[in-house]
DNA sequence: TTTATGGCTGTCA
DNA sequence: ATGACAGCCATAA
């Protein structure tokens, strides 16, 4: 369907966030990359940063590449976040880090499925 | 138009 | 594996 909008790169990122199932989760590189744009990573950050709707976006399946949260966001902490994912299902590390490879989602036609490479960060 | 900021990322030591 | 540095992108003022 033509969703060719020129919606800002903020709306790209809430809804790409918006489609993100429960219990998965995706890196800020990850999103960027799937707009077009690898290396905007930080804006993605940011977009999430100016959330006009926080409660409409699952934002806390939202983390770092490394699989860890830093969210700083207003009002809401990173330990919070981390609340709401293990409470869909994603189990954190003793360092506070999730196994990508197996939480991180992918959008329909996206790779990812099917390859396990190295899988070591 | 330029400047500054930031929930990041990848590479080097 | 950990710590530090620079790069890149988009938005707001």
């Amino acid at each position: 369907m033509a969703e060719d909008t020129h919606e800002t790169f903020y709306e790209q990122v809430y809804e790409f966030v918006r489609q993100v199932p429960r219990g998965s989760v995706v890196t800020y590189g990850q999103v960027a990359l799937e707009l077009g744009s690898p290396s905007a990573a930080r804006a993605v950050g940011y977009a999430l940063y100016f959330m006009p709707k926080p409660s409409d976006i699952p934002w806390w399946r939202v983390i770092n590449a490394r699989g860890a949260i830093s969210y700083k966001g207003r009002g809401s902490s990173a330990d919070q976040q981390r609340a709401m994912l293990d409470d869909e299902g994603v189990v954190f590390d003793a360092d506070g880090r999730t196994d990508l490879k197996v939480y991180r989602w992918w959008p329909d036609g996206s790779p990812g499925t099917g390859d396990q490479e190295t899988a070591a960060r």
